[in-house]
DNA sequence: TAGATATGCACACCTTCACAT
DNA sequence: AATGTGAAGGTGTGCATATCT
C-alpha cells in the first residue's frame, strides 16, 4: 500500500516533555495554558524542549479534560464575495485578539450546513458563528440542546442565537432617499428571493416606505430567484426598460449586478448617471474599478465578524440583535 | 428571550443514549462509527433516540480514544480569488466523498500559517493541506515530527509533504507559443516576486525558453513585488509602453491584472487584440465579463483540491508530485 | 457450527482542583 | 506569596470476548 503516511509509532505526550525537562506534566500543561503560573526560567526551558521535540499539545485531550475548547467554528455559505471574506477576517482577528482560534467550514446547502454544525459541536467548539439563510429544520434545536453560544450574522431579532448585522432597512432607506433627492422618480428595484436573498429581506419594504413617503409609485419591482454575475445585470436592465422605457434609476442587489447593468447601459448608449442612476450594494472591488464608479452601501463586514466574536465570548451586554455600522458610499453612478 | 447561552450543566454522553436505548455504549458508538456492524433495527432505534436527545458524539473524546480523526485541515493564504475558493471546494467535495470533514483556516502570513498548523495538529487531524508560498522555517519539521500526511498544493517536487499542482511551466510555454504563433514579437512579461509569486516561479523560465526557441529577445520582463487589482494592470501597461512603445503583447500574472491592462489599452485607444494581445492567468470570472474576453490559463483548481485529498488518504500511488490538468482558454484578447 | 451482533475492559492525554513546598 | 505537584476524572474507541439465532 502506501509507505508514506505511516503514523509515528507513539505520539509525543506531555509526559515525554516533562521527563525531558525534569518537571511534572502539570508544569508542562501550565506552560502552554497558563504561562503566568510558571516561572519565566522554567517556562523557557520547557518550551524550548517542547519545540525541539516537536511537541504539540493534544487539543482533543485538552478539550475533553477541560470540557471546553479555545476554538470558534464558523459556517459560511460561500466565500466568493468580499463580504463573506471580510466577515471571516473580522471573525479571525477578533478571535485571535482573545486567544481563540477560528476554523471555518463552507456549506453551500442547508444539509451541508447541518453536517458542518454537527462536526463543530462534536469538536465542542466554544462558539458557533452562522450566517443567515435557509437552514435545515433541526438546526436551531440542535444548537439549543448543545447549549453552545451561537450568533447568526446578517440576521436580526429572529436569529438562531443572537443576530449581528447592520441595519439593512436603514441602508436601503438611505439609498432610496438619496436617489429621490436627486430627482429620480422611476426607480427600479431588484428583489432576490433565492439563496441568501433573505439576508436582505428588509430592503424592499424599506424602499417602498421611502417611495411612499415621497408620494411615488413603487411598482417597478423585479423579483428574481437569483442574481449574480455581470450577465444578470444586463438581463435585469433589459427587463426594466421593457417595463418602463423612462426608467431613471436602478437599485441592484450587489455591485457585480450593478456593474453588469452599467455595462449594458453603456452598450445601449444610456448615460450613467445622466440618464439612469445605477446603485449597487456591498462595496465590492468592482465598484471602484468601473467608470463611473458605483454608488453603493458599504457593510463593514469585518465589523460583523468582530461583533459576532464579542457576542460569542459574552463581551456584548444586552440581549437584542447587535447592530454594526454601515455607510452610504456615494460615488459617481448615482 | 434567551433561555440562553448558559452552558448545559452536564453534557449528553454515549452512556445517556445507551441507557435510553437499552443497549451498551459500545453499540451506540458502533451505530455512529460503523453502522454496518449494527443490525438495522437496533441502529434505527438508537439513532432516533440520539436525535431526539440532541446527542452529538464528542469528537474530542473519539479522536483521543482512536488516536486519529476523520477531519482534514486546510490552511489557505486567502480565499479572495476564485482559484483558492475552487480549490477549497475541491477539497471539500473529495473529502465528503470519503466520509471526511474539511475545516479551513485562513492564514495571511507565515506566522499565522504556523499557528494554524499547530491548531490543526493539536486537533490531530487526519491530514493537512497546505498551499505553496513563504513558510515559517520550523513548519516543515513540525509536520514531519507529527507524522501526519501533508500535501502542498501549487508546489512541485520540493514540496512539504507531497506537491499537487498543474504544470505551470507547460502552461506558460503553451501560452507563449500561442502568442508567438500569432506573430507577436515584442511580448511583455510580468514577473511577481512577493507573496504567492513563488507559486508561479516556473512561468518566467518557461516564457524565456519559448522566446529563445523562437529566436526572440526576452528583455521585456517587468519584475514587481505584487500585482493585484485592476489598477496595477494599468500601471504595468504604462511601464511596458515606456520601455517599448511598439509592444504587441502582454502576459499578465492574473486575469484581474489583465483586465486592468485591457481597460488602460482602451483608454489609450490601443486595439486589443489588434494592436496588443493581452493574456491573463487563472480563468477568473472577470475574464469572461470584459470585452474582448480574455485569453487565459484555466487551472481547474478544484482538481488540485481533489488530488490533494487523494494524496492525503493514500489513494494516490507513487511518490512524486501529482500533476493536475490545465487548459489554455483561448478567447478574444490574445 | 458458524456467522452476525452486542458487550466489557483498558486505556488515549490533558486539565481542574486541592495541596505541598 | 509564588511556584510546582498528584490524583481524579472527562468521553469514546480498539480489541477481545460473549451471546444469540
Amino acid at each position: 500500500m502506501s509507505d508514506t503516511p505511516s503514523i509515528s509509532p507513539k505520539s509525543l505526550t506531555m509526559q515525554d516533555v516533562a521527563d525531558a525537562a525534569g518537571v511534572s506534566p502539570m508544569t508542562v500543561s501550565n506552560c502552554f495554558r497558563y504561562p503566568e503560573r510558571v516561572r519565566e526560567k522554567t517556562r523557557m526551558a520547557v518550551m524550548k524542549i517542547a519545540a525541539d521535540l516537536g511537541y504539540v499539545p493534544n487539543l482533543s485531550a485538552g478539550t475533553l479534560a477541560a470540557g471546553s475548547s479555545r476554538v470558534i467554528g464558523a459556517v459560511l455559505p460561500s466565500m466568493r464575495n468580499s463580504s463573506f471574506y471580510n466577515y471571516n477576517s473580522g471573525l479571525r482577528q477578533a478571535a485571535a485578539a482573545r486567544g481563540l482560534e477560528l476554523i471555518t467550514m463552507i456549506a453551500e446547502t442547508p444539509e451541508e450546513e447541518l453536517s458542518a454544525v454537527q462536526t463543530l459541536l462534536g469538536l465542542r467548539v466554544a462558539g458557533v458563528a452562522l450566517v443567515a439563510g435557509p437552514h435545515e429544520p433541526g438546526l436551531s434545536q440542535l444548537l439549543a440542546l448543545a447549549g453552545v453560544p451561537v450568533v447568526e450574522s446578517w440576521a436580526g431579532e429572529d436569529a438562531i442565537g443572537r443576530g449581528v448585522c447592520y441595519d439593512v432597512g436603514a441602508a436601503s432607506r438611505a439609498l432610496t432617499r438619496h436617489l429621490i433627492a436627486q430627482g429620480r422618480r422611476r426607480i427600479g428595484f431588484v428583489e432576490v428571493t433565492g439563496g441568501g436573498g433573505q439576508r436582505y429581506a428588509m430592503r424592499l419594504p424599506a424602499f417602498r416606505q421611502e417611495m411612499f413617503a415621497a408620494g411615488l409609485s413603487d411598482s417597478l419591482v423585479l423579483t428574481v430567484r437569483a442574481a449574480d454575475g455581470f450577465a444578470s445585470g444586463a438581463t435585469i436592465l433589459d427587463s426594466f426598460l421593457a417595463l418602463e422605457p423612462n426608467l431613471d434609476a436602478i437599485l441592484c442587489p450587489t455591485d457585480v449586478v450593478a456593474a453588469g447593468a452599467l455595462f449594458e447601459c453603456q452598450r445601449r448608449g444610456l448615460a450613467v448617471p445622466g440618464d439612469i442612476a445605477v446603485a449597487g450594494w456591498g462595496d465590492y472591488d468592482i465598484g471602484r474599478q468601473v467608470s463611473p464608479m458605483l454608488t453603493t452601501v458599504r457593510p463593514f463586514s469585518d465589523e460583523i465578524g468582530k461583533g459576532a466574536i464579542e457576542v460569542l465570548t459574552g463581551d456584548h451586554e444586552g440581549s437584542g440583535a447587535v447592530a454594526t455600522p454601515f455607510a452610504l458610499q456615494l460615488r459617481e453612478s448615482a
